[in-house]
DNA sequence: CTTTTTCATCGCACTGAGTGTAACTAGCAT
DNA sequence: ATGCTAGTTACACTCAGTGCGATGAAAAAG
């Protein structure tokens, strides 16, 4: 063993395969935290320093907080549109998420499959969707269009990239999930910050 | 005490309302069952009976399943066209859901604030978001952007509902909710049933 | 009116997820 | 070498949810 951050990202390793090998094999409900602790070889308690729930060891690498996301958008660059800004973090925090294949796609196809974990990853996208809709509304008239606007948009794209990401699960390699997530950010953002139309056409 | 339905009916209230009211006043983590059912007068047996979990008595009148819903698109009347039947389908859907006003609109102010809740509501609208787009990849060719675009309009009409919702339950009587859906409706659902464009334009 | 069945309610004991607390120990900085 | 930090551990606890069986009154059957 050498430092110790390698030795706790080596155990958080552990519990996040075996929970993954486990929900898999013997499925979710049926699968129980002592399970996996015994499977990863550390005790019960371990696994609850690692992760806040038992769901959350399906996701060991989800770093990525919707609150960084929040402090991104807050410093935008002066010579940047709102919009662009806007659109550029997404697609950022979009294609970041493919740094890790292939065992991505193999997870994709375990959350796609059972239910508990399906929930797990709508909670994210929802935070996400949040943010979205947020800085929208903020940049927009405080109607209750615009809020409306703000929001369907927000659900538009945060939709789009779960529907890319299943398809992906289902399709693999024929199927380009990057290329089809920027053209749904194409055509549901609008060009600019005035907005109205929520769905904007080529 | 008269009927035996009604007694049960009055009791599944007495549980929804305790829940309701405690879950505003102290929080959600903050109110145990033992709380709800002490409040309501009945045993914490008797919780279990009427709602299989917390969240649930949160939504006692909650009774429309996504299974409902794919029986009634399966038989389809051979005189309207597939996206059509879709389209009065959802419709119907919606709006049947503003037939308890006013308390409606009090109880989605609280799902808005309680994330708990909120998460519940997420999980039955992804319901529906998986039959509709069931429904939509049966109409389409079986290719990957076929699958794609299907998701994408469950996704982004579902989510148009959400955003109407909250929007509503934001400003109130001076939003109509069910004339913005309808309008999301017909930008989101393409006129016929050989789609490849997902938003469709005006 | 009597008998039988149904079912909403209840009590009890149990599993499993998640928390608080405090102790232990090996890596780390000075 | 020494004190500090932080990953790990054991124990005890709360609370959500389940299984099972008992009760009593409404409802149906005779």
């Amino acid at each position: 063993m050498a430092t110790r951050a390698e030795a706790k990202l080596q155990t958080r390793r552990s519990l996040g395969d075996a929970a993954l090998k486990l929900f898999s094999e013997n499925g979710y409900a049926e699968t129980t935290i002592d399970d996996i602790v015994e499977a990863a070889g550390v005790s019960r308690r371990t696994f609850f320093y690692h992760f806040p729930t038992k769901v959350a060891a399906a996701f060991p690498d989800e770093d990525v907080k919707s609150d960084s996301v929040r402090e991104v958008l807050e410093t935008k660059p002066d010579d940047v549109d709102g919009i662009e800004h806007l659109r550029r973090t997404i697609d950022e925090l979009f294609t970041g998420r493919f740094d890790e294949l292939p065992r991505l796609r193999e997870r994709y196809q375990l959350v796609a499959a059972i239910d508990e974990l399906r929930m797990e990853d709508l909670r994210t996208d929802f935070l996400y969707e949040q943010v979205i809709a947020d800085y929208l509304i903020r940049h927009g008239d405080g109607s209750s269009n615009s809020q409306l606007s703000a929001r369907r948009i927000a659900a538009a794209i945060v939709g789009a990239a779960r529907a890319c990401f299943y398809t992906w699960a289902d399709f693999g390699d024929a199927f380009d999930p990057i290329a089809a997530f920027r053209k749904a950010l194409e055509d549901h953002l609008p060009s600019r910050i005035g907005l109205e139309v929520p769905d904007a056409s080529g």
